[in-house]
DNA sequence: ACTGAAACTGAGATTGAATTGCAATTTAAC
DNA sequence: GTTAAATTGCAATTCAATCTCAGTTTCAGT
């Protein structure tokens, strides 16, 4: 599990499994949804572990770095996150109006993409698809 | 035009067109490509023009407000921005190697999204797709 | 267990993009 | 022209994110 991945992860890299770093990666796979940082900070502070922001910071890029927590996409205010590990590849579409999330995923626009890179021959490694708009819900209560 | 658009845009906010938003139009519209900021600041100052940073922030919502510029993408240091008006809709290639943005377009893609919003119940009404890997150039270099 | 070198941490300082407050200036309707 | 409203630039401010560095912890080697 999770555990286990940070763990070699930070092994190869001389890297030591601190209290801090593993309250970190706790708390990330502690819930699912998209986070901010100082959200997550206020969550460990509130679980009881300790962890500066600096640290959750900088476990936050190792994280990200070993694939274990994907960057989202960055707001006026910041970054988002959500923890990938259990989780398959998806895109997201953003209400304007409530800020809900909503995931998607579509085999096809998968395929669509790499026939495009191929096309540009390009080496698509990661892509993020954002489609923004006004969910469901808001647009009932507009009209 | 783009300068009749904007003029028009401000007249009906009740907005003047000064010469510093006037420079600030002008600069965006003299050269094509993705800029930051920064740049288009140093660029319109460098153009005999003048206009302060804050004018140029502030002239540059103005400009996204009325669609006549669109914020590409937010990268670590700032956000990126792209002129609109006379470019159709596209999505990016972003090389992570070398940082060129290659742009693309796909009716296909842009049919499928569509129906996936329909699927989702969602009135999508923008969209950004960025696709990272590396490029032709980068991609030969590597090996 | 001990020891020491390397890794790590937290608090606060710092950075840098972006925004804002405000006094002075400009605009344009009359 | 005159004047009210809009606009400007500067400097101050904001705020997420990063960095500094002295003190602390970890762990391999003994």
């Amino acid at each position: 599990m999770e555990n286990k991945i940070f763990r070699n992860f930070l092994g190869e890299k001389g890297l030591k499994p601190t209290k801090e770093r593993i309250a970190v990666l706790s708390e990330v796979f502690s819930f699912h949804g998209h986070f901010e940082p100082e959200y997550l900070y206020l969550r460990i502070k509130n679980a009881g572990s300790k962890a500066s922001r600096a640290s959750v910071y900088r476990t936050l890029s190792l994280l990200v770095e070993c694939g274990l927590v994907k960057k989202v996409t960055r707001t006026e205010k910041g970054n988002i996150y959500e923890h990938t590990y259990g989780h398959s590849h998806h895109d997201h579409m953003i209400c304007d109006a409530c800020g809900e999330i909503i995931e998607f995923y579509s085999e096809k626009l998968e395929n669509l993409q790499d026939e495009i890179c191929a096309e540009n021959s390009f080496a698509g490694s990661t892509h993020t698809l954002e489609i923004r708009g006004h969910c469901k819900k808001c647009r009932t209560k507009q009209s």
